[in-house]
DNA sequence: CATGATCATAACGCTACCGAAACAAAAAGG
DNA sequence: CCTTTTTGTTTCGGTAGCGTTATGATCATG
């Protein structure tokens, strides 16, 4: 059995969760930076700037800029790879945990008071 | 009953469809022009300028800067109030409703496949 | 009808992102 | 070794969004 969702409910739900984020002004994201965000942090390790360039059909430099933006939000960290020292790998930090936590919520209290 | 999601599958879910609108490309919508397309196709008319900067709790210059970019993507169009010549009322567009359209089915179809 | 309030938009200076190309550092491989 | 390849970052010129403030148009009210 899987979630069934009705065009109106899904459209709903992220009605709830994207005008929550733009209400609470929470650190104002694009769509890039949180795609990146949720690969990095719901897929396993290692991630490097290529990989994940790749995976999102982007360049590399946006990849880059937008781990300089969340780095300074400490929504995520990187240091160089000791085993290949062109590689920078990417870690998770306990801002970004808390974050993606609280968008889980978001999405959980929305889902859970949509009309059936 | 209502929807129940647990953390991982909500996580997921946006994922999921946030990395697909990021990978095709589609219209780079920011997060405030997609929270503002979603208030204007999902709640009853009329819309006005003023309301949605309320209801988003952004100032009025970022509606009218939504509109104008959303405007020349079709997703929206919008006129004078023959009532009051002050008003603008802001009107759903074939475009912008094929535009969410693509978005429900993108949601609906990764909420479809989430692991139980 | 004139003055003040209420709309939406325009103007201004600023910041952040963009793609493309150039670059520096490290590894690979002849 | 010394070139070539790979990897990530920086630079460049350009675009688009931001908040604040000013403006123009319309309505309400004395």
């Amino acid at each position: 059995m899987s979630l069934h969702l009705r065009s109106s409910q899904a459209l709903r739900l992220w009605r709830e969760v994207t005008e929550q984020s733009v209400r609470d002004a929470a650190p104002d994201l694009t769509q890039r930076q949180l795609a990146l965000l949720l690969v990095i942090y719901l897929e396993a390790p290692p991630h490097t700037v290529r990989a994940l360039a790749a995976r999102l059909n982007v360049t590399k430099p946006v990849v880059t800029r937008a781990l300089n933006s969340m780095g300074e939000l400490m929504l995520v960290d990187r240091y160089r790879d000791q085993k290949d020292m062109r590689n920078v790998l990417i870690k998770r930090t306990v801002a970004g945990s808390l974050y993606l936590e609280g968008l889980s919520e978001h999405i959980i209290a929305s889902a859970k008071e949509l009309p059936l």
